[in-house]
DNA sequence: CGCAGGATTTGCT
DNA sequence: GCAAATCCTGCGG
């Protein structure tokens, strides 16, 4: 992922843990109503960007992923900066470690300047905001998805494993581990 | 036109 | 560990 391309404020970030949303099949998505204003993008072509408000004061970030007429949407939960840590931190305000920069949907967006405006970007071109396919090999484990109350059980949730960027579910920044737990 | 709830984060009782 | 902050969307009347 990388915003602000080609400027002094630019960013790169690889992004370490997403949730898929899907439609009238997936509850907690916001297309299980069908195409209502807010989710009509998550209806529309692959490779665009789909930000919302939630909770009325975090943006999250999506990337739309099926093609034109199918709802589809993947949240970018996590990341890690690398490059331009300093306009992330200055975004921030708060000072987190350097691996917790980006963990979480509302503090990835709000490190990496993303916000309501940005909405319907094609992050397939060459713009401010895009994306670069990285075939990393990492491994991956998959799970349940965090903070919805509706098809909890969906295991759509997809993570670096053992990645510290990586919160495990509803168990956060506290005094516990800091290792993300596998899944079911 | 009014109301209830949500893909969250943070700070304090 | 729990509750507040805060506003837009979707649904019902």
């Amino acid at each position: 992922m990388v915003t602000g391309a080609g400027t002094a404020a630019e960013v790169r970030a690889r992004i370490v843990e997403v949730e898929a949303y899907r439609g009238s099949d997936d509850p907690a998505s916001h297309a299980f109503r069908g195409p209502t204003p807010r989710a009509s993008i998550m209806f529309g072509e692959a490779g665009h960007l789909y930000v919302y408000l939630s909770y009325g004061m975090h943006h999250c970030a999506n990337v739309v992923c099926a093609p034109a007429g199918t709802a589809s949407a993947v949240l970018l939960r996590a990341a890690v900066v690398e490059h331009g840590e300093d306009t992330v931190r200055a975004r921030r305000g708060r000072l987190p470690p350097r691996a917790r920069l980006l963990s979480g949907p509302g503090n990835l967006c709000k490190g990496l300047g993303l916000a309501v405006a940005d909405n319907g970007a094609d992050l397939c071109s060459a713009g401010p905001i895009h994306l670069e396919a990285r075939s990393a090999g990492v491994p991956l484990q998959s799970g349940p998805r965090v903070g919805i109350r509706r098809a909890v059980d969906l295991p759509l949730r997809f993570w670096w494993a053992g990645h510290p960027a990586v919160s495990a579910p509803r168990l956060p920044r506290s005094h516990k581990g800091t290792g993300a737990e596998a899944g079911p």
